[in-house]
DNA sequence: GCAAGGTC
């Protein structure tokens, strides 16, 4: 009997399904000579600091440097505090009867660091023996199940991967427990002061933004618009300069030749610039671009949506959702227009669907090579039946984008004007000739140009028009909005910096905070430390946050970029580096940290007496 | 009472 272990139930279901395997049992599936089980997800976390003797929170346990790290059950929170999750312990209980039962093991755990990691700790928390051989697949059709069970790897050849994993896990634990306690007694010991690798950072950009924002000083300046007549179609120009005064905008409005003045034909037409615009389709989604976009139209969490998605994920509708991936591989884009086929009906969509039954699909989404662990979410295509309000909202963004991210471009012409009267004045113009995937939703960019006119009459160069109409604008410059969750999360990604560009921030995602699964828990940690709170769709610091955030703003634990330091010799230690040196640098660090933070809390105490 | 990571 050879067992497979899965790290979720849906994927061991599928493992079973290829296999012909049917025979249900308690936490396993069996047939064919397989037993398929499956974990939760990590059912074993290491062992908390009074697992090693460190009881309370006291000065002199710190730093906490456990000599050889201990694995326990995950714990569950009830009224009596914190337990082990009883169903994890059963599963436990099953996977360890199959473990003695077997003669091999086929690890098929997802193919990536914290999927090595779950399966190692289980085996080296059972101290099992038996042999292990690792399935290593990215895509979850039956071919590439097939595939990868012909092409079983060597157990051993992961030994590396998993101590990259085991460095992660141990060093976020050391720098987090410590700084934590550190912090939280040096400021009297009154609330819990968390502090992370992934969640400081995180305040530390929400406190930055915020202070930014507030601290900013706004600049008045002022603009001169003029409106224009074409053949009775009328249309608007701006100033192409700015004024620091109102009087310098006024002197430049009174040399504007316009009808109300007697000026016929003031406006003269020094240049035309008319462009073609292609606008590809939108990638399909992952886990966090469906959050911003959920947050942004429906004001969802981040958490909420993460629950609505996971729920229709239970309930077989939508595809795995906690993917880092908005791609799909070519297996899977054999079956999408089936799967479009099946929305020719819908409601909303039903018309967009049919049109791109008969069309050419765009390949946009497609690229094996930028599948992980999982695939883009996508709609299963099974019927979906009557949803609540919410479920159904985020399911039709699922749907909705898939029939965006296959649909063709959309085609603009923008045009660009210059007028001569006194000065120069500017129109900007957007003409849609051809919605293609716009089309779908039917919403043009939401936010941008209001300065701009939907369409401008035909014009030529050298032209002269009347001018209706002409005024003063009074303008100001605007802070960096706050952050919301939809731009946090987008932030988090790459690590705060700004990049618009689609492909760039993409190949940024390793080096991003958090991952697809933990950036909406970040959050809510935040919040329920009192660090930050939500203002409508804004997250804004607290007093305690700031005051926080003011005493380890200059440390490292407050820089994104050590999470970027990390993963580069993480990625060493992957390919064969030691993780000796490591080590030893996490222990020098918690060190440093542990200090500094004991002398530097005290400041911290007279803030929070008055929160 | 603590981290970050995974998932029901």
């Amino acid at each position: 009997m050879k067992i497979v272990i899965a790290e979720k139930p849906s994927v061991a279901r599928e493992l079973a399904k290829v296999f012909g395997a049917n025979q249900k049992k308690a936490g396993y599936i069996e047939g064919k000579g397989y037993s398929f089980t499956w974990a939760f997800g990590h059912l074993l976390q290491l062992a908390p600091p009074q697992d090693y003797g460190f009881y309370g929170w006291k000065q002199q346990n710190l730093p906490m440097l456990p000599q050889k790290f201990k694995l326990a059950i995950r714990k569950i929170k009830t009224k009596d505090g914190m337990v082990e999750d009883p169903a994890v312990r059963k599963q436990l209980d099953v996977i360890k009867m199959l473990f003695d039962e077997c003669t091999e093991i086929i690890v098929a755990t997802d193919a990536g660091r914290e999927g090595e990691l779950i399966f190692r700790y289980i085996y080296y928390y059972l101290k099992c023996k038996k042999p292990f051989k690792r399935l290593w697949i990215s895509s979850q059709t039956d071919e590439a199940i097939k595939g990868g069970f012909r092409n079983l790897k060597p157990g051993t050849d992961y030994d590396t991967l998993f101590n990259s994993a085991h460095c992660r896990s141990e060093s976020d634990w050391l720098v987090g427990m410590n700084a934590t306690q550190a912090l939280s007694i040096s400021a009297g010991n009154k609330s819990v002061l968390s502090l992370g690798r992934v969640q400081t950072p995180t305040l530390a950009m929400i406190c930055s933004r915020y202070l930014e924002s507030k601290n900013f000083v706004p600049e008045i300046y002022f603009q001169v618009a003029i409106q224009l007549s074409k053949e009775g179609q009328l249309f608007r120009a701006i100033s192409t300069v700015n004024f620091k005064s109102k009087e310098a905008a006024q002197a430049i409005l009174d040399q504007v030749l316009d009808l109300a003045n007697g000026h016929s034909l003031g406006g003269h037409i020094k240049s035309v610039e008319a462009k073609a615009k292609k606008e590809p389709p939108p990638l399909l989604h992952d886990l966090s671009s469906l959050q911003q976009e959920a947050n942004r139209k429906k004001g969802y969490t981040a958490d909420q949506t993460l629950g609505i998605l996971q729920n229709l994920y239970e309930s077989k509708l939508v595809s795995y959702p906690r993917t880092g991936s908005r791609f799909i591989g070519d297996d899977v884009f054999a079956t999408v227009p089936d799967l479009i086929a099946k929305f020719t009906n819908h409601p909303q969509f039903g018309k967009q669907a049919t049109f791109l039954t008969t069309q050419k699909l765009n390949k946009r989404s497609v690229n094996a090579k930028k599948v992980t662990d999982h695939h883009a979410v996508l709609p299963t295509g099974e019927n979906a039946g009557y949803l609540s309000e919410d479920k159904q909202a985020v399911y039709d963004m699922v749907v909705g984008r898939m029939l965006e991210a296959f649909h063709k471009e959309c085609l603009k012409e923008t045009t660009k004007i210059i007028i001569t009267s006194g000065t120069d004045f500017v129109a900007n113009g957007t003409v849609i000739q051809s919605a293609g995937w716009r089309s779908v939703f039917n919403d043009d960019d939401d936010e941008k140009k209001d300065e701009d006119n939907a369409t401008l009459p035909k014009v030529i160069k050298d032209e002269n028009l009347d001018i209706t109409n002409k005024a003063i604008l009074e303008k100001q410059t605007k802070p960096k909005p706050l952050y919301t969750e939809a731009t946090l999360l987008k932030a988090l990604e790459t690590c705060g910096k700004d990049i618009e560009d689609e492909e760039l921030r993409y190949a940024m995602k390793e080096s991003g905070l958090g991952t697809p699964a933990t950036r909406a828990s970040i959050i809510e940690t935040l919040i329920k430390r009192e660090y930050i709170g939500r203002e409508k769709k804004n997250l804004v610091p607290s007093k305690k946050g700031l005051a926080v955030y003011d005493v380890v703003k200059d440390k490292k634990i407050a820089q994104a970029e050590l999470t970027g330091q990390w993963e580069k010799r993480l990625e060493e230690i992957r390919s064969g580096a030691s993780v000796k040196d490591f080590k030893a640098e996490i222990a020098d660090y918690t060190k440093t940290i542990t200090q500094e933070l004991l002398a530097a809390g005290t400041s911290l105490y007279n803030v929070l007496k008055e929160v």
